[in-house]
DNA sequence: CCCTTTTTAGTACTTTAGTATGAATGCGCT
DNA sequence: AGCGCATTCATACTAAAGTACTAAAAAGGG
């Protein structure tokens, strides 16, 4: 809202400035009316071009972002997040154990509270719920 | 590149046009120089605002969207694809089959040949894989 | 009609995944 | 010190998942 009144103010005070400026080269009447006409095309074409680019770079922004508030609602420790990650990239409950240096009942540990936690009776239905919750990037 | 072509000619077009207006008006002399300027503003404001609406409009469409061309390159079936997006679901074999009326063991057909063609070693590898390469939707 | 590919399904087996339970350690908080 | 919680690990299961092979309809193209 502060945005629109702004750029209105803007447009207000550049129509004002420009309306000046006209005056002053019909009265000199060394410019042409064809030249001033030319510039006032020109500055608003690219005051329509500016006023698109800043509402076209705010949207696409939320798409991707991890909720970490969300994490903590659920009850999700750090590392139960860590082997929900590694979940996510394919790695089997052994190679997570290697890639964290632990065991592979720990991770076994880790995954069960996760799928309570996710309410997810598989690994791979836990992935699609963490994507869906925006707990994990996609 | 068409497009652009087609934007500057438009434009180039109605510059043109609004010169010869401003002439037909100056000798006419029965309307001012501002109103003619204040209609070149905001048409070429709408101009600029109609140039980036189509541009951002096109941005984030290619985000997201299936390559059916790499599907049939890695010699995924109609069949297997299927039992891939069920996958992604998060479903289990059984549960799969019971979907597409089929028996448990011909879904372990499907996924292994899936693996295979996906060079994948779990069934969340290949969810992961599929993903990167544009096969199923995120 | 023949050939190839796809789709279906089975058996038998190995490997992961997941559950249930118990237990030890450490860390922060009161 | 005592409590709760997170983290770690183990054993013993059960349940899925995945492999290897075989085989037979069904579909599609030449």
């Amino acid at each position: 809202m502060k945005k629109t009144v702004f750029t209105f103010s803007a447009l207000i005070v550049a129509l004002l400035v420009l309306f000046q400026l006209s005056k002053y080269t019909y009265i000199a009447g060394d410019t042409s009316i064809e030249l001033v006409m030319a510039v006032v095309a020109v500055i608003f074409l690219f005051i329509g071009l500016y006023i698109n680019r800043k509402n076209a770079a705010v949207e696409p922004v939320p798409s991707q972002k991890i909720d970490i508030h969300k994490i903590s609602e659920l009850g999700i420790s750090q590392r139960e997040y860590e082997v929900l990650v590694e979940i996510s990239r394919g790695l089997s409950n052994k190679e997570i154990g290697e890639k964290l240096f632990l065991s592979e009942s720990t991770i076994k540990t880790h995954v069960s509270n996760l799928l309570l936690k996710l309410d997810a009776k598989r690994r791979t239905q836990a992935v699609k719920k963490a994507k869906e919750l925006h707990i994990i990037i996609a």
